[in-house]
RNA sequence: GGGAGCAUAGCUCAGUUGGUUUAGAGCAUCUGCCUUACAAGCAGAGGGUCCGCGGUUCGAACCCGUGUGCUCCCACCA
């Protein structure tokens, strides 16, 4: 057989996974083994797979397929989130662009039509990358937030925590999306650092005028000056407070100021809550529009003006600048105050503004009547199941006191989202603002008895997307709408969890309170927390940036093997991963190493028996230290392997079988057996190295799948696949061969350098020492020195004597060149403590022929 | 303001209870080699006040204290 000269993945990958596939190796079903469970995080059904995803994904399929190959049932179930608020957006976004659409003019129904075909025409995209990546899901177990059963469970869910009294309705600040029009729950407003600016402004005090006179302009006597950020506010004004310990505005004592430019009055108040220090030392109240006011507003029971409509422009209730944005109406109004002379100035001023995640505009604090999830009472046990450490968050100390943190903190969720796109709040209300909650309408009315047949209209709202996807691992298995069903109990709770760090609190920590409020039981063992994706400058991968790189170009470019290398090798555990291109790089080679270590097996084979004239091959002993050695080699990296796979340590797993293959078999395990040129390979000694690469291939499987099971196949006819061949038992590695083979490579290595230097001249005559009396020991030594070193004498000896004599340590070597004996103290002493550090070689160089 | 983490070669990181480490790997750089599996390779080389300072110890990259720098999370200061 003609075997390419380097490695070509495409066709290899497409074919393979298509074999898996139809062989059903993916499938899961429960059965008498134990359960691997893996839920893959949902992806937005319309994105794409960033390198984050990548990532996870990767991960994910390493864990699944080294347990699928350790007698697991694995199961990894795929899917995706119908992620309301942003696929929302991209449904208007894509409406109006192409086919001059507003969704305002358009009904429910329309809407979600024109949503589902969206879905159905981008939601694949996903499933191809992660198919190209060689993910082992079970494709018959597909799932989306949005199925018929899981809609339901959704919906089932929030009726039964609506009885259990967890879910209420009321009218709070909330943090709102001008650009969605809709609420945020906390979570998704992103805080960033930002130059903004601190406007002083004059609020007039008012002195009662007598009737008919107006106002006296200003003069130190007669105003006070407020600093604010957001001067488009001001019209929304119910008080102005100063702290009651505050000397300077102490005169204000029941006074009045007047809002400028709307000429109202408002109370002057005091509360402790007001910073003497800080900017003028007294600040005006505006309870529609900041939560630290409309506390204090609730305290003094004042009046709430909204001055902002839901899309962030000005509302009647603000007078002035009716509908022109927040922004463009600050700008005229500072301008306006500017010109009345009301403005004392501006300065610059570093805060931070809330973004929504979502459509990155700033989020707006807003008095809304929204339904909200009562957080303490559930967040209870989903705390407990990690500080009892019965959930194990990987890295343990950077994310449990985060976890633990929020928990302790937690605060009401805000659920209900001003959207179409998601399920429908099953709630319903009666002319008089009666609210009932069902599955369906029917049901809703059954539970309100004092209800007659008036027609009860339907909340408009859908519920948060995280209210689904907290459900996740449960929902997939059907476990809310048919409990108890075989799925869901033979796969619950899932063995690990793999995300992103970022949604610890949206979705980690919720999916825990879901499993424990609904099966009382943890959703899964482990959390491990995957680092983010950055460029190599440590960026942040963005669109805009431009640094995020098209994974199926880069499965194309270099294969999904080389990228899932690539992005293992480099990414230690928990932190963040500086992607490379170099890496993957670095990865295709690697798979080129292991296909010319193919091609070098399949040169043997076809010589195996084949006899020249020349001697017959001399090395047996030789190529024997080599199995035995390489065996044991063997035996210990896959113990470090599965230790270091326990502690999610992949990428140092990886980099351990990475140096196993590269330079422990190619590098010599393959060179100490190779025949003399022109020799035949010996069958035993082929049979054996057919066996240690078949190990080899298993072991890094996980990692690389493709090739593995390429290579699997072409090194031998056989009918099994790798992807679900059983790892025999790890054994014991034995020391004593493990350090005589450590000890040859060093040996090796010595010689190399010291004709490397021109300390071994190629006419050398070169004696090893051995500790020992047994001859047939040290035989394959000398059968291993003589082929990789090319020595023409080497001789054994057991005493060391004079002459030149090189020392082989741990890392250097010593050379005594002296042509006496060795008998000074300083050199004895040297020389003993090295021999029993060595354990023992001694090497002499002897010059005479030299 | 509160909390967490990090700081080791040009870059990315190992270094698990302090002692086989006069500090390792990969990548990058430089120098030789197209040697019959592999130039996507092989053989070599250079490169480090283990962030600073102090302490504990026979011995510290590792433990303690302190300072500096970076990152992340949380928080209502106009």
């Amino acid at each position: 057989m003609e075997l390419s000269k380097n490695y070509i993945p495409g066709t290899v990958e497409e074919k393979w996974y298509q074999l898996w596939r139809s062989k059903n190796y993916f499938k899961s079903e429960p059965d008498n083994r134990p359960a691997f469970t893996v839920v893959i995080p949902p992806p937005n059904v319309t994105g794409v797979l960033h390198m984050g995803h990548t990532l996870n994904e990767t991960v994910q399929d390493i864990l699944v397929r080294k347990a699928r190959m350790s007698g697991f049932n694995a199961c990894w179930v795929p899917g995706s989130d119908h992620a309301s608020i942003a696929t929302e957006a991209k449904v208007v976004d894509m409406l109006k662009r192409e086919k001059g659409i507003d969704k305002n003019d358009l009904s429910r129904e329309e809407f979600l039509k024109y949503a589902f075909e969206w879905k159905e025409k981008y939601g694949n995209i996903i499933y191809n990358q992660i198919e190209k990546l060689g993910c082992s899901v079970d494709w018959d177990r597909v799932s989306f937030t949005m199925d018929d059963h899981y809609y339901k469970a959704v919906i089932k869910v929030f009726v039964d925590l609506y009885k259990k009294g967890l879910i209420y309705r009321g009218a709070r600040m909330i943090n709102w999306d001008p650009a969605a029009k809709t609420a945020l729950s906390d979570e998704e407003v992103e805080y960033k650092d930002v130059t903004g600016k601190l406007y002083y402004i004059k609020y007039e005090i008012s002195i009662n005028p007598p009737e008919g006179e107006t106002l006296q302009s200003s003069n130190s006597e007669n105003f006070i000056v407020i600093a604010t950020q957001r001067p488009e506010t001001i019209m929304g004004d119910v008080a102005v407070c100063a702290n009651p310990n505050d000397e300077r505005f102490a005169h204000l004592k029941g006074k009045k100021v007047i809002v400028p430019l709307i000429n109202k009055e408002v109370p002057v108040i005091f509360d402790e809550y007001v910073d003497k220090d800080f900017g003028t030392g007294i600040l005006k109240i505006t309870p529609a529009h900041d939560i630290n006011d409309f506390n204090i507003g609730l305290k003094y029971n004042l009046p709430v003006i909204d001055t902002l409509n839901e899309d962030g422009t000005l509302s009647e209730a603000a007078q002035i600048f009716i509908g022109e944005d927040r922004f463009v109406a600050r700008k005229k109004i500072v301008e306006e105050l500017s010109a009345k002379g009301l403005l004392v100035k501006e300065e610059e001023y570093s805060t931070r503004l809330g973004y929504s995640q979502r459509t990155n505009v700033v989020a707006e604090p807003k008095i809304s009547t929204q339904w909200f999830v009562k957080m303490k009472d559930i967040a209870q046990p989903a705390l407990e199941e990690v500080t009892s450490g019965r959930i194990n968050i990987y890295p343990r100390d950077k994310f449990t006191a985060t976890y633990k943190y929020w928990l302790e903190n937690v605060k009401d969720w805000c659920i209900s989202r001003q959207l179409w796109w998601g399920q429908q709040i099953p709630a319903w209300y009666d002319e008089d603002g009666n609210v009932y909650v069902g599955e369906t309408e029917e049901e809703a009315r059954k539970g309100q008895p004092a209800t007659d047949n008036r027609p009860l209209k339907r909340d408009e709202d859908v519920l948060d997307t995280w209210f689904s996807s907290w459900l996740w691992p449960i929902e997939v298995f059907k476990g809310i709408t048919q409990p108890n069903n075989k799925d869901i109990n033979y796969y619950y709770p899932t063995s690990v969890l793999v995300t992103g760090q970022d949604i610890i609190f949206f979705w980690v920590a919720r999916m825990i309170m879901a499993g424990m409020e609904y099966l009382h039981e943890k959703p899964f063992s482990d959390v491990y927390f995957t680092g983010m994706v950055r460029d190599k400058l440590g960026r942040k991968m963005s669109k805009s940036l431009g640094n995020s790189p098209d994974l199926l170009l880069l499965i194309h470019e270099y294969g999904a093997d080389a990228v899932r290398f690539g992005i293992m090798i480099s990414s230690p555990a928990g932190n963040d991963l500086l992607f490379d291109e170099s890496s993957l790089e670095q990865g295709k080679h690697f798979n080129n190493k292991l296909w010319n270590a193919l091609k070098l097996m399949k040169m043997w084979e076809e010589k195996i028996g084949v006899i020249d004239d020349r001697q017959p091959k001399t090395d047996e002993p030789g190529s024997q230290f080599a199995i035995s050695w390489f065996e044991n080699r063997l035996h210990e990296v896959r113990n470090e392997v599965d230790t270091l796979m326990n502690q999610f340590r992949l990428s140092e797993a990886l980099k351990t079988i990475y140096s196993l293959i590269w330079d422990d078999f190619c590098s010599w395990f393959l060179e100490w057996i190779k025949p003399e040129f022109g020799h035949a390979m010996d069958q035993k000694v082929y049979e054996k190295a057919v066996y240690f690469f078949d190990e080899l291939l298993q072991i890094l499987h996980p990692f690389m799948p493709f090739i593995t099971e390429e290579i699997y196949h072409l090194l031998k006819e056989r009918k099994d696949d790798l992807m679900i061949k059983q790892f025999s038992p790890v054994q014991k590695a034995e020391e004593k061969l493990l350090q005589s083979g450590n000890k040859l490579k060093e040996l090796i290595s010595a010689i190399r350098d010291a004709k490397h230097k021109n300390k071994i001249k190629p006419k050398d005559n070169i004696t090893l020492f051995v500790e020992t009396d047994d001859e047939t020991s040290y035989q394959p030594i000398r059968d291993i020195l003589l082929k990789q070193v090319n020595a023409q004498n080497i001789f054994f000896n057991q005493k060391p004597v004079a002459h030149s004599i090189m020392l082989v340590t741990g890392k250097e070597k010593i050379y005594i060149e002296s042509e006496t004996e060795i008998d000074k103290e300083s050199q004895k002493e040297k020389l003993l403590k090295d021999l029993d550090y060595l354990k023992g070689f001694l090497i002499t160089v002897d010059r005479k022929f030299s």
